[in-house]
Formats: structure tokens, sequence, C-alpha cells
DNA sequence: CACAAATGATTTGTGCACCAACTAATCGCT
DNA sequence: AGCGATTAGTTGGTGCACAAATCATTTGTG
């Protein structure tokens, strides 16, 4: 290793966990970048895509949900993949605010391509299946007390309305 | 808010590594965000702040090294950060084509204030040190193993020409 | 019913991240 | 010394991310 830091300094670079975390979430969607490329979609993009797989048609809200993201940050994602043509963004008859997000026959297709890519990141990575199941549930507990040290939301997500006025 | 999703399809957005890492790396940096908006310094710059009280002065490559992040990027973060007065951009006489980012007072001074994150995340995060250390470990195997995958190079760097030094 | 509050989505502004193309300084080689 | 290749940094383009402001629709309450 390196060894440029004070190991003691508790402002060592190295010793930032944050630090580490944006390194390894770059550092991995960087492997997967050539992986999607091909598909013609990028990181964020191809999280939607999963959750419309399984889940569509779903509203701006329920993606900003389940990926946590900022509405601002999704509604120009989505126009991109409708100008690709994988998604169609058509309003809700039940509620003309709500958007309902539904996948084209060319989203659907592209859905056997994707089954592909997490073995093939698997085998890039050439971690064990054990250790990154392992990483994976580290990661929910610092989601969970991260989302916690928020005030119980994610940052995109101001406040939950019942908990403060009575 | 269970399982939403078929827990064995490969492509569930729970199953997915990097999804738990990208919300990771950005809920944390959330946890960040308030703490660091009084000193004036987003997460990125922070990081920058901690290399160069290591290490300053320093070459925008030996941030860039450090880091993991690419040129491209540093390069208007560093006008930021020296016209906010906290650093320095001065030409390495040795080498006029290298940078000499050093520190101001200011900038210097600011390393007092810094020194109360550390200790003030983990009491937000409020999460055991033997975890967060295990975390640590965790991270720093991932990044490994996503740089070996990227042919032994950060994304931004684009191959390992020769021997690296240090 | 009226109308204020809440909700869902979009827009605008700032900053980060990557890539490719470019400029300038230095190095390598004969 | 001369000159091509390499290296350091900047610039421009695309896209992600967050915050705040805005707009339309719906809901709640008198």
């Amino acid at each position: 290793m390196t060894g440029f830091a004070d190991i003691q300094d508790p402002l060592s670079l190295e010793r930032q966990v944050c630090f580490a975390l944006s390194v390894a979430s770059r550092n991995v969607i960087a492997v997967y970048r050539p992986l999607l490329e091909p598909m013609g979609l990028t990181h964020p993009q191809y999280l939607v895509m999963l959750a419309l797989w399984e889940h569509a048609p779903l509203a701006v809200k329920d993606l900003s949900r389940m990926l946590q993201l900022d509405p601002g940050t999704l509604s120009p994602l989505l126009k991109r993949l409708e100008a690709a043509g994988l998604v169609r963004r058509e309003r809700d008859p039940e509620d003309e605010r709500a958007l309902a997000v539904v996948l084209t026959e060319a989203g659907r297709d592209l859905r056997s391509d994707a089954k592909r890519i997490p073995p093939a990141i698997v085998a890039r990575l050439g971690m064990g299946l054990d250790e990154l199941q392992h990483l994976h549930e580290s990661l929910m507990r610092v989601i969970a007390a991260a989302n916690a040290a928020n005030n119980g939301h994610a940052p995109h997500d101001p406040a939950p309305t019942g908990v403060r006025t009575r």
C-alpha cells in the first residue's frame, strides 16, 4: 500500500469511511460502464430500468422513493429514456398530476440483454459471492444509519409529514 | 417496505450491490452536508482539503491519484477553492507544466474546524467503530477489485504505462 | 361550494464526474 | 541542437445530484 498518511490522524484521508465509500461507488460504476454503454444506458438509467422491469408502471414519486433519488434528477433522466425509445411518460388517468412511466416494446426487450450484466460484474470483480453478500449487508446498515441521521428521511425527502405537527 | 422484489431475480433492485453502494455513498455524504456547509465546503472539496492538510503542496496529478478523480474534475474545483481563499494555485518552478496547490492562512486555519467533523459523523451515524472499521476494509477490497477489473487503473487513469512511483 | 393546503412533477442554478480534444512544457533520442 | 513523443493541466460537452422556486391538480375543511 501507499502509506502516505499518518495512521493516527483522525483527519487522515485513508481513515475516512466516506472517502472509501465514494471511491468504491465511482469505481464499481466504472466496471459497469463498458457493459452498459453498448446498451445505451448510464448506471442511473440502468437502475431506473431495473425498477421498471419489476414494477412498471411507476410514477416519478415511486421511482424517487425506490432509488432514493430527487424527482428533479429523475425528470430529465426519464425524458432521455423516452427519447431513447425505452419508456413512455403518460399521465395517470386516476390522478392527472402523476406520471405513469411505462415500458415500450424496446424497453421490455432490453431486459434479456440486462440479464447478462450481474454475472459479468461478479466475474470481473473476481470477488466471492459471500463477500459481496456481506458487503451488501454492511451497506444496508450504513444506509439505514445515514437515513436515521438525516432525521429519518433520504436527502431528497424533506420530512415525514406525520412526525412533527399534530 | 420489505420485499417489493422477487428475491430470486438476479435483476432485482434490492440485490444489486452497486445500487446499495451508490445510495450509501450519497446518503452518507448527505450526513456530512450540514456539517460542511457552515465551513463553505462541499464533500469533494473537503476531501481535497484533507489531502492538502496532510501533504501540501500538491500538484493536480497528485490529487488526482490520491482521490482517484479526473484532472478535469479537479481543475474547476481547485479554482473554486482558490476563489474561496483557501488555496493558491502556483506554478511549480521545477516544472512549469505542473501546478503547486498550496494552502493559504485561511485554508490552514480551517483545519481546526474540520477536526470536529469525524467524531460528529460517527455520533450521528450511531454505528459502532468496529463496524465502521469493518466496512472500511470491505470497501478497500472492493475498490481494489474494481480497479483490477478496470485493467488495473482507476477510471480517470488511462493506462499504467510504467511502474508506479511510490 | 369555496379556497387554502398539500401533492406530483418540472424548471433553474450550482457543483461533481467522466471523456475527448487541446495547449504548453518537458523529455528522449539521435 | 533539433524534434517527435510524453506529460500536466485546461476546456467543452453530456449527464447526474441536490436545493429552491414554480405550476397544475387534488384534497381537506369550513
